[in-house]
DNA sequence: GAATGTGAATCAATTCACAGCA
DNA sequence: TGCTGTGAATTGATTCACATTC
């Protein structure tokens, strides 16, 4: 979709899906194969109408309707959300901003006053809020993900570092900033353990090496076993919940 | 891993996959897959030893290390960022933070001096950062990611809108926020068209009934560049995020 | 008896490659 | 001729299931 409404900027009337494809970094194969499980949108020979296929991803994609959400949980990055000019600019509207903090209620953020906890259930009703982030801390998102849901809410962007269970029919995307910046570490630690992969390797496992800090012992006194194939590059293995 | 802390501080001494794999929501074959990836770690019969399996998997993950960082725009995600705290707990020191604009050099912000852009290399190196977050708008993060990797930085988590284009070996993790808000928004919108699927089911595409949208109509003027509002902004998922 | 570690089976995603159409 | 749309092939990830070990 960037890649296409950069077309669109520059009136590119139409594209075919390898250019595309070379422009959105995936394979022209792909693109083709998704974008027919939305319809025949393309023109055999030519390629796909740039405007065409920008209105109906939009839709698809549900970029067309406007959407309105509540940030629970007003500290530091309740008001940055608050603040973020990306939500407004793609179809997201703040309905509403809640805090548990009666201290909170009535401050301005991002030129709304904010809300205490107190009045959640009518704010979602009111507004016919369907969408809540939650930005608390991790030991209130569980509670406050059940009383967005109690009220109405079937979708939670979740900022707080725990996982939520919820019940069948109500969607959860985690953002874990801190997780982000693991995974970063993590690459850098095997990039390190690379470059000094000739030294004197530990008895540890092969990913490993490097790490200067000064680790806890090992609570049993045994060495580790070493494994591990050419390990994948991308992501984290999956230990933990993304 | 955070289960397993959990775990830990409750001084539980042995667990096994089942039941670690129920506590972060994985399959427990998957888990103990992957736990073989890193060793040998288990006792059959009995589990895994909770203490030495943390130690070995933060040993892994490089969580036992100390990682400085720098942040790099200091609005309000910025300074969100500056002020979360669970950076910090995680191994993260944030070393520097810094802007281009002249007027918030030398202001504090979480209990630390902004610093301009100009002293970006010195900071970098003085600090040995290899990890950096560009919380910038969408225009400048290009430019700053060129200077950050210039300077010795091989690893950036961009909360800019854009796709940096990096050299190899370089690693970038994008957080989008409103990319977020979108996925979230797409499965409403699916969820609104089920409901509503039994009036008009459309034959289509395996997609299905989306929303109360006027089926296909061909965008003879500028239909669908709502999408797009105001600046250099730019981002929307691959077509069909999970 | 209980639970790991892991080949084999399954399931899903991606890519190939080409028939068919403009 | 050039490019879409899509079955078939491939590649990868996940799960099963069980021999193995404590």
């Amino acid at each position: 979709m960037r890649a296409l409404t950069a077309l669109s900027e520059r009136s590119v009337p139409t594209v075919s899906s390898e250019e595309l494809a070379a422009a959105a970094g995936v394979n022209s194969a792909k693109l083709r194969k998704d974008f027919s499980y939305l319809g025949s949108y393309g023109t055999r020979g030519v390629g796909y109408d740039v405007e065409y296929l920008v209105y109906q991803i939009s839709r698809e994609l549900g970029l067309t309707q406007d959407w309105p959400v509540v940030i629970v949980g007003i500290g530091n990055l309740g008001a940055a959300l608050a603040n973020y000019g990306g939500f407004s600019a793609r179809g997201f509207r703040v309905a509403a901003l809640i805090d548990a903090d009666p201290a909170m209620a009535g401050k301005p953020v991002a030129g709304m006053s904010v809300q205490h906890t107190d009045d959640l259930e009518k704010i979602i009703e009111e507004n016919g809020v369907s969408i809540g982030v939650i930005a608390t801390p991790a030991g209130a998102a569980q509670q406050v993900s059940e009383r967005l849901i109690a009220a109405g809410v079937t979708s939670i962007l979740n900022f707080a570092p725990t996982v939520l269970s919820v019940p069948d029919g109500v969607d959860v995307r985690k953002v874990d900033l801190s997780i982000e910046l693991q995974i970063l570490a993590f690459h850098e630690q095997r990039k390190a353990g690379e470059e000094a992969a000739a030294a004197a390797s530990e008895p540890g496992p092969a990913v490993g090496g490097a790490a200067p800090a000064a680790a806890v012992e090992p609570p049993a006194g045994r060495t580790a076993a070493e494994a591990r194939k050419g390990g994948p590059e991308g992501d984290v293995p999956a230990v933990m919940p993304a």
